[in-house]
DNA sequence: GAGTCTAATGAGAATGAGTCCCATTAGCTG
DNA sequence: CAGCTAATGGGACTCATTCTCATTAGACTC
């Protein structure tokens, strides 16, 4: 039985080995590494975590593995109002959640919801413009913070 | 009869004015500024903006007054994935739209949508936390460059 | 396996948004 | 008007991200 984040290392490995792309170490760390997470990691962290997974990769390439992920709709950026930016794997069925942000500890939850997508999806409709991502983020107080 | 916007700026001066704060032209010069847009504006911009208009600001003065602001919940910060945050005027009553950005000439676009104001309302009813803002933002290809 | 070609790497410089510091300016109050 | 201090603004600084370029190492040929 293979994880999600498994199916979605060989799938990326698999269409990235199809167009053109050298396998290099940094490149398969990089991806490795983000299809073992179970939510959005920005670059510092990847860097941190292979630092001390002892394989570390140079700044610059995580950066450019990032932009060539993003670039084939294989991660997705994500901007939670920190300085830094996010990245997660994205399913190759579409499937996919949102998340909520807690203003006092920073930490992040992830949620999906149908009649949420079927919502934007309904406005995508309206609108005079061809929709092809969106991004919905919640901000508050989670229930840790809440209690204490 | 007064624009929104007009009434926006009496609006944050009256609050401004009942608290200890002084009236000071940098700050005046930065909320006329947001008052008069009809959509977000980046702290870049308006320290061009206000340039030009011959009311040159320091830019850690329009730093200041934004994060001000926003602190008092009467601009709110939005980021679209530039680099650079933009923030608009939140009109007092809670009304507000979210926007979407053309991916290919950045233009941005705003819109608004009960059904998804609710949808979005029914997911915070469901977590375990309080939410207390939120965005949207929706990227694709707006009609103009679909056109061309 | 050696040779060749060039994609990819990584160290460090460069960029650019945003923040900080601090000497100076200017609202306010008495 | 004088004094108090909030607020300003120039410029130094931080820090994420991008760029540069000399070096390394996949992949293909022979």
């Amino acid at each position: 039985m293979s994880s999600p984040g498994e199916h979605w290392i060989s799938y990326t490995n698999d269409l990235l080995a199809g167009s053109g792309l050298r396998k290099s170490a940094a490149r398969t760390h990089v991806i490795e590494l983000l299809g073992a997470q179970h939510c959005a990691l920005s670059a510092q962290e990847i860097e941190h975590h292979l630092g001390t997974d002892g394989h570390r990769v140079g700044r610059a390439s995580i950066y450019r593995t990032l932009e060539m992920l993003v670039a084939r709709g294989l991660i997705k950026r994500i901007d939670m109002g920190r300085a830094e930016a996010s990245f997660e794997a994205t399913m190759p069925d579409g499937h996919h959640h949102h998340h909520m942000v807690c203003s006092q500890c920073g930490n992040v939850a992830a949620f999906d919801d149908p009649q949420l997508e079927a919502a934007i999806d309904a406005v995508a409709e309206r609108l005079s413009a061809t929709v092809n991502d969106h991004d919905v983020l919640l901000r508050g107080i989670c229930g840790t913070c809440a209690a204490s």
